[in-house]
DNA sequence: ATAGGGTTAG
């Protein structure tokens, strides 16, 4: 028999969360453990559940710790919700101990899991769950697939993907617009925008966040006339365009550089329709200014901006101090960058070798020292293949591959035809590059042409190639990749941390805007 | 009954 004041609480804060007030519902949760409440499952559940909203996650972790003496812990129910919590808290080393010690799974548990490895830089991890999971004979339902397709659009693992998403009816899909945004999106960034598109056509439920993902998608594929015209029907058709809508927009005037449209977006969206821009709006215009050279301009916006800059903003503008050769404004916003981000190794190396290229030893020394003292590493460069459903991955100093010696011989080969072709290979690292720790062979043999390589040994000639690393392209492998695209009179598609390189004949879909 | 999902600027 339950205790009435555990009834009176829970529907108090139940209460609170259905009215959307879940900090205030966290609150009279922690008032009630205060007073001695003996938690049933029910509400632990609720409390976990507002927590995970919330991220409190020392709140939500005396709850757990009240529900395992209460003896309710493994409550499958109240299990997941702890799970979901840490999963929401970016604790995933916590949450995997909470979903190791279940001792029955449902697809509840396993799509909170391969979700939470997908949305915290782990794709990786993500899809070994899921193919786990398959193991153990569970079938993939919708809400894990969401989980795979969004850990395969981290990897550029198109394949993969498809193979996901094959797993469900086609109906399935169709019908479920979460499905159709998550697939949508993969395309689009995988660089198929083509199929994209066919998904979005074929959708029968379009829900905004379905149109913005295919906007933004054609958007950020240089497609932005197609981008523009699908506002329009969008509009036609009786949708509201909201905030996130006209990122997509401002994106798509970004990668062609039209500034006057991008302004006049900007501007109709705070006056026409009375939205008002979020910092992410800000950086969007920042990024458009920069990149279109007006470097002193966006600097400006962001002094004027309402808000605290963050590192994706000051990010877009050294993007255009690279673009456009600013080495003083790019010092200036890289110590910026590492007041925000002092755990982000490339900052720190991109410093330095504006320093070193300027013959400033001993800046550069300095910022050598204090980047040991705050103890950053440099993230290891790393690229990977996909090759029939398995991941090959390449890291720097690793030649373990079978294939290694194979791949080294064809490098050597693509050197030679490319230096007929006029390529010189950059012996130094250029200014604003952040791997300069591959000692081999100075930038010749960079992962991303390891990997290059070894898909040309394993596919078809002809064949698109796509690898994806974990840092940006260097201008080296920039330049060599069109080379390499042209001699072999296939696609490349290379996948950055951030942005997507489609390489055919000698041209690259970036424009060499990156 | 009670738990889980998609887009979002460098």
């Amino acid at each position: 028999m339950l205790h009435p004041s555990t009834v009176s609480w829970t529907a108090l804060i139940t209460a609170y969360m259905d009215a959307g007030r879940v900090q205030e519902a966290v609150g009279v949760a922690r008032k009630a453990f205060a007073s001695g409440m003996r938690p049933d499952s029910f509400t632990v559940v609720r409390v976990l559940n507002a927590c995970a909203r919330v991220t409190d996650l020392v709140t939500g972790e005396a709850v757990w710790r009240a529900a395992e003496q209460e003896g309710i812990a493994g409550s499958m129910f109240v299990a997941t919700a702890a799970l979901d919590l840490y999963v929401k808290c970016g604790e995933m080393e916590k949450a995997r101990a909470v979903f190791d010690r279940m001792q029955n799974k449902d697809a509840v548990a396993w799509g909170a899991m391969v979700g939470g490895y997908a949305s915290s830089g782990h794709p990786r991890e993500a899809l070994e769950l899921f193919f786990a999971m398959q193991a153990e004979g569970m079938r993939p339902e919708c809400y894990t697939v969401v989980g795979a397709l969004s850990a395969c659009t981290r990897l550029g693992a198109l394949d993969l993907g498809r193979r996901a998403v094959g797993m469900l009816h086609c109906d399935e899909v169709l019908d479920n617009p979460v499905l159709g945004t998550a697939l949508i999106d993969m395309y689009a960034k995988c660089g198929n925008t083509g199929e994209a598109w066919t998904v979005f056509q074929q959708m029968r439920k379009r829900d905004i966040i379905v149109w913005n993902a295919m906007i933004l998608g054609l958007g950020m594929t240089g497609h932005e006339k197609i981008a523009f015209a699908l506002v329009g029907q969008m509009e036609k058709s009786g949708m509201t365009l909201n905030d996130n809508t006209f990122i997509g927009l401002l994106c798509s005037c970004t990668h062609t550089g039209i500034v006057r449209d991008g302004q006049r977006y900007f501007r109709n969206m705070t006056q026409l329709y009375r939205i008002s821009p979020r910092i992410e709006h800000h950086g969007c215009m920042v990024d458009l200014l920069s990149r279109a050279g007006l470097l002193e301009e966006a600097h400006q916006l962001i002094e004027d901006m309402p808000m605290q800059a963050n590192a994706v903003v000051w990010g877009a503008l050294l993007g255009g101090c690279k673009i456009h050769r600013n080495a003083d404004l790019a010092e200036d916003v890289l110590k910026q960058l590492i007041q925000l981000e002092p755990w982000n190794s490339g900052n720190y190396v991109m410093l330095s070798n504006i320093y070193s290229n300027s013959g400033r030893w001993e800046d550069a020394a300095k910022l050598r020292l204090e980047m040991k003292a705050s103890g950053v590493e440099k993230v290891p460069a790393s690229s990977w293949v996909e090759l029939a459903g398995k991941v090959h991955e390449f890291r720097v100093g690793d030649k373990s591959h079978p294939l290694s010696d194979k791949m080294y011989e064809k490098l050597d080969e693509l050197g030679m035809e490319m230096k007929i072709m006029g390529y010189k290979p950059t012996t130094e690292v250029v200014m604003f590059d952040i791997e300069d720790e591959e000692k081999e062979h100075t930038l010749v043999h960079h992962r991303e042409k390891i990997a290059i390589a070894f898909s040309l040994l394993t596919t078809e000639p002809g064949e698109t190639i796509r690898v994806t690393k974990n840092l940006r392209v260097c201008s080296d492998c920039h330049t060599a990749i069109k080379l390499i695209s042209r001699i072999t009179n296939g696609e490349i598609i290379v996948r950055d941390n951030n942005r997507f390189h489609c390489f055919r004949d000698g041209h690259c879909s970036c424009n060499d805007y990156w």
